[in-house]
DNA sequence: GTGGTCTAGACCACG
DNA sequence: GTGGTCTAGACCACA
């Protein structure tokens, strides 16, 4: 289900923390369906079950997930207000890497089309400006 | 000239490489010119030199700036082309915050304008005088 | 393990970098075999830590090696191809050395003769023209 | 006549020796010519005579030229005896050269037919002594 | 006076 | 116990 990179320099806690959120982000799991147990998780990635609890924990923490003492762990839905925040770093990330990337020698108007089709990919079409 | 975040969890010379590759980047630092000395540097962030030293050893890696011994360090001048491993990094991660940026509810709308707007801001007049 | 020239003018650590290159090359260590520790590499040759560490990231920024940070360094596989570059700068080098030799008055064929053996050694033994 | 890179990291009295010895190597400086004296070619290069004097100081040292005092630096003819120390330096040099090529991927047909081209590329021309 | 190397010793995140 | 970060302070080659 997961694949960490042993060799990356990002801690292994932290890779799945971006794996996790990723799959939540793209509706793979979708809003309150459980996660794998701690245990379970740790059996097949067969690593520590420490850092899958921290991995747990962080997502918590950052609004991903909830927890239920007893029960397990869950996708917490969205809710689209309360994450000004958080979306003002992501514009300045977007912004660097946007930058970063004409810098380099990317066609402007290729990185207006690739965004363009991430953001409208599965919504029926409408590529145009 | 440069401000650190003491805090963060970012080493000191990672942020320091950060901040210098989108001086860069941004044309605020013009090809060839002299970054401020090691030891000016360090005396005016009040750290070590030896951590200063690591940041521009580290951007001389990443092919940002150059270093003569006995002379000092200089932005070196971008090179089209040689880039491809790097914009492919580069797009893999805005695809990333493009699809979170979309689940937390950005307007699609919104964000294109934000980089047409950054892209093509001075797109006609040459940034260099 | 190791043998360093302390007299030598190159620095230790770019000494290092060279010896364990050599051994990676000739496939003394494996891929994915795990280097000495930094410390007990360091308590071997009695020299600094520190000195290992700067040697087994210029190896990793080289790619012949991968940190696992709380695990150890360890060997990189060889990926054919994407090394055109580092190809071209050993062919120049190639050049100048055979050039320095044959004004040294060393015998061209046996030069050609010497090189065969060493790339066919361990191939079959097919040594002809 | 002789172009430097300010940029590289060998220092340039290193990088005129090379350049130098090149040239005598490839018989653009014939024996017993004269080289152009520290004060002209310091004055061409605009830099300072004493790093002149420290590559001619070098060459002389390694064998390729003398000086006589009062009149100049001059190439010294090659003695094809004498050599051995230097030969077995650089048969292991381009030892190791061949190994990196060879691990690199590069085809041992390729490297073997580069080295001939390299020997014998003006072979049939003057060979006069 | 510059960048570069090296040492000695401390602390931290990670698994 | 690992690699990684940072400090404080020393010495060297180079131009």
């Amino acid at each position: 289900m997961f694949e960490l990179d042993l060799r990356s320099r990002a801690p292994m806690y932290e890779q799945l923390v971006e794996k996790i959120k990723e799959l939540i982000i793209n509706n793979v799991l979708k809003p309150d369906e459980q996660l794998p147990t701690v245990r379970v998780l740790a059996g097949e990635l067969t690593i520590n079950p420490n850092t899958i609890q921290k991995a747990y924990r962080e997502l918590e923490h950052r609004g991903y997930i909830y927890s239920v003492p007893g029960k397990g762990s869950f996708v917490r839905p969205a809710v689209p207000g309360n994450n000004a925040a958080r979306l003002r770093i992501l514009e300045k990330e977007l912004s660097i890497i946007v930058t970063e990337m004409r810098y380099l020698g990317a066609p402007p108007q290729e990185i207006i089309t690739r965004i363009k089709t991430q953001l409208f990919k599965d919504e029926g079409g409408n590529v145009d400006d």
